[in-house]
DNA sequence: CATGGATTGGGTCGAACGGTCCATATAGCG
DNA sequence: CGCTATATGGACCGTTCGACCCAATCCATG
């Protein structure tokens, strides 16, 4: 069976190519939108099995077309198609129901892939963004990375145990030390971490990866 | 110029396999190690550009074999093979430095991709993994996506205030309330959220992804 | 129209918090 | 041998916090 594909970008020699080289592919273009509003009402009448939609369009941008047109029609997949690889839009993409995300520059046969993948309900992205993708892995992971220890081992053990939801007198217990000794360590960390209360030192020890959300 | 390839996979015939097929893909297979402690010397000897290499190997696993690669020789690229799409794996092997990572029963026409990719610094994912990558952030989106507001729309505000490091009288005048009503609202939300203070209402609130850190 | 939730506000009170003084002891480093 | 950082503790005090009462308004839902 024939997979029943839709295009919907603003380029009307985008367009034309796509069409054309998508059924040498064996798709049945059935429509081409020339905005995101023009994709989802046309989408509505012609339920595609597959879109293949720009990002980037008058009236309707893709991100939010994808998403009314998951709505309208949950049976449609939805793939992106970007001339840049941008991690955000992507992100934005796939909380908008996307099914697949491609730049502009690749090959025919790699767009032809990405729609019989998004027909099966599989995924399929560009390289290009896959290494977007991995850097970002690489970025968040880089941050707790650095042994810049501010706070010391004593100080971070009353962070965590607050951050767990302890009080000053249940760390004290659990630490086997005065509560006095606590709030010592703690006006130590508000210093440290350019913090006023225990609320703020939490977050900030949080945000620095000194301790851990459960 | 010929991109000089190791393998490293403790299965003799898919290294011979490997080895023929990309060596008709025209890489130049310079060494086979059998495990990761092989791999790792092999490695500071060949100094290939790329190396393919399991992920689940005796003596030494993929991913520490591919840590201490990078460590001694970081001028070699290395593709991760694995059996299956795992997330957890793929991150692991992420941190390790690791270039690209395919499973196993993709074509020789992608490992080759991927190798080419890897040599010139890109990276590359196999179409599985993508689609797991993004399973991931679906999830992750997922949680926050969800309608159940289980604070309102004014605490979801006192929250956000008290998490950016604003005190009582700070969020009241912020939000042009008395202080009376900050105090009801965080009492309204310690109840919801499970919380007896407001460190432990902030941390619960950006856990389930209500505040942002920032 | 009644019910209930959301938002606003008040008062009281004991407990907790944060800051300021201070002291002691034990390391480690030049 | 001092100097500094770390860890421990005490006393005091003003501020803040959270719990427990309460009530008025608005608005949506039934």
């Amino acid at each position: 069976m024939t997979i029943r594909l839709m295009l919907a970008d603003d380029h009307r020699m985008l367009r034309e190519g796509l069409s054309r080289s998508m059924s040498e592919h064996g798709f049945d273009v059935v429509g081409e939108a020339r905005d995101g509003a023009e994709a989802v009402s046309m989408a509505c009448s012609l339920t595609p099995d597959v879109i293949l939609m720009d990002v980037s369009m008058p009236e309707m941008d893709g991100v939010e077309a994808c998403r009314q047109v998951r709505l309208s029609v949950p049976g449609t997949k939805i793939v992106m198609l970007t001339m840049h690889a941008d991690q955000e839009v992507l992100a934005n993409a796939i909380r908008a129901g996307a099914c697949g995300y491609l730049v502009k520059d690749c090959s025919t046969e790699e767009i032809a892939g990405a729609v019989r993948m998004a027909s099966n309900g599989d995924t399929a992205l560009s390289p290009q963004l896959a290494a977007s993708m991995l850097d970002e892995v690489r970025k968040l992971d880089r941050a707790p990375t650095r042994e810049e220890r501010v706070v010391t081992k004593r100080e971070e053990e009353v962070l965590q145990s607050i951050a767990d939801g302890c009080s000053t007198s249940e760390v004290a217990d659990q630490m086997y030390i005065s509560q006095k000794t606590v709030k010592n360590h703690l006006a130590s960390i508000y210093q440290k971490l350019d913090a006023r209360d225990r609320t703020q030192a939490v977050l900030q020890a949080v945000r620095m990866g000194i301790v851990s959300l459960e």
